[in-house]
DNA sequence: ACAAAAGTGTTGACCCTACACCCATGC
DNA sequence: GCATGGGTGTAGGGTCAACACTTTTGT
């Protein structure tokens, strides 16, 4: 049996970006537009997340590692699906409707979200057909169907997350310092945390490793660069049962 | 339109419930059973989750809420959607085959999953007709589907969850002893806890109250009854922003 | 009176927070 | 030499973990 595509159940991927040059949590949309036959109309013009729908021999893992690879060439990345979204309405704004008749899709949709984490450096959005961009979490543009939704939850489960787990490595490049460490958390987080303290807190983990490396080409002092093993924290990581309610 | 079920989504129900006098964190199964025409052989002698397809004029949460108040007749328990599963073999073990062939079930379904969290005593197992049953989490029945890995997975969740959120009281009745709450806790967790620690910080909590009243009709000591007050929570719960990585 | 579970205090270790200045480098 | 961000130490308070005996009640 040739695979074939699930009319009514997608993969939606809110692809997470950190810029660390600019210091921003961004999240990679792609255009939708639309004009009226007679192009005297803009039917349509927002922005959505990129997904598709699952085919048959998929598994959802699957469909998303798919995704995120057609739209960014990027393979490996960390994903999580984090929340089916399946409202009957979800797909029925007056754009919606109109932009549904264009396409293969169902009305009735189910989908499945995932969240990738990357750095935006990886991507090279140059060549690429779906006018793909990044905008910054908390500077979204106009969003179709109800992904402004999906990307707020995939945002509230990115917060809890990085707190408990050691994620916020994947929005970094391999080598990285300190301090940029601390930005990607206010950033995401939005709060001031103490240089000192979180210097100190992360220098102490095991599974942060000082190499033997400065950073280059910075008009300034450079800063020592640090990489994290992930070898070494499942070696060190032990299960905390602290009951915080 | 008149609602129709959509054939290929379904909602799966992983009802935990607390049985307070054994401490024992139990999963509500109903039985599958299927004999061969002849009668001469048993097809299919197993336990599965309750769950059932999504109605086209349906939201998942609905479904859930549904596929709980049919089996059980509760309504407004706590309940957390927590994955998608949709392994496109997921329901094609050799038994599960014999089985969809009798029921209105497409064989590649995407199940969402939830788990509802109450307290075994609210359920009335007498009159029901799926012949449902209490397990015990750590002795689990032959499961049927990809069932025992959606128990398995809410458990962690579940795991993880109350050691931040007070969502362990769903699993008590409304008013409960300090020594119920920890020896909960120690279900769940799998863990031992300190006796003397765990009831200074759960009484210093202004939202864990002590009512006026103590146990009644036990044979030894009566305890102390507290309840759980939500609306304190909500009043005093302020946001955490420990990295604990 | 006895069995059973309820309830009670102290100490030491660790971790978090708050806080301000000097240092190294590139320009 | 100066501007910029990198890097550094200490003290006080709070929270967690460890630990064993007394009290209250029903039978």
């Amino acid at each position: 049996m040739k695979p074939e595509l699930i009319l009514n159940i997608s993969v939606d991927c809110v692809v997470f970006g950190y810029d660390i040059s600019t210091k921003s949590l961004n999240v990679l949309l792609i255009k939708r537009y639309l004009e009226s036959e007679t192009k005297k109309e803009v039917l349509v013009d927002d922005y959505v997340l990129t997904g598709y729908h699952v085919y048959t021999n998929e598994t959802l893992d699957d469909t998303a590692t798919r995704v995120l690879k057609e739209l960014t060439g990027l393979t490996g990345q960390y994903k999580k699906q984090f929340k089916a979204f399946g409202d009957p309405d979800r797909l029925l704004n007056p754009k919606d409707l109109i932009w549904i008749k264009n396409a293969e899709f169902h009305e009735r949709t189910t989908t499945i979200a995932y969240y990738f984490l990357l750095n935006t450096v990886e991507v090279d959005l140059k060549n690429n057909t779906s006018h793909a961009q990044w905008f910054p979490i908390n500077a979204l543009p106009e969003l179709g169907f109800d992904h402004k939704q999906i990307i707020l939850e995939a945002y509230e489960d990115l917060k809890g997350k990085c707190l408990s787990e050691p994620i916020i490595f994947e929005l970094l490049p391999d080598k990285f310092t300190i301090n940029e460490v601390q930005d990607l958390y206010q950033s995401i987080l939005g709060i001031a945390i103490d240089n000192r303290n979180f210097r100190r807190k992360l220098i102490n983990k095991k599974y942060i490793i000082a190499l033997d490396e400065k950073q280059v080409g910075v008009s300034k002092k450079p800063a020592q660069l640090y990489m994290f093993s992930k070898e070494v924290y499942d070696k060190v990581f032990q299960k905390n049962y602290l009951i915080s309610i």
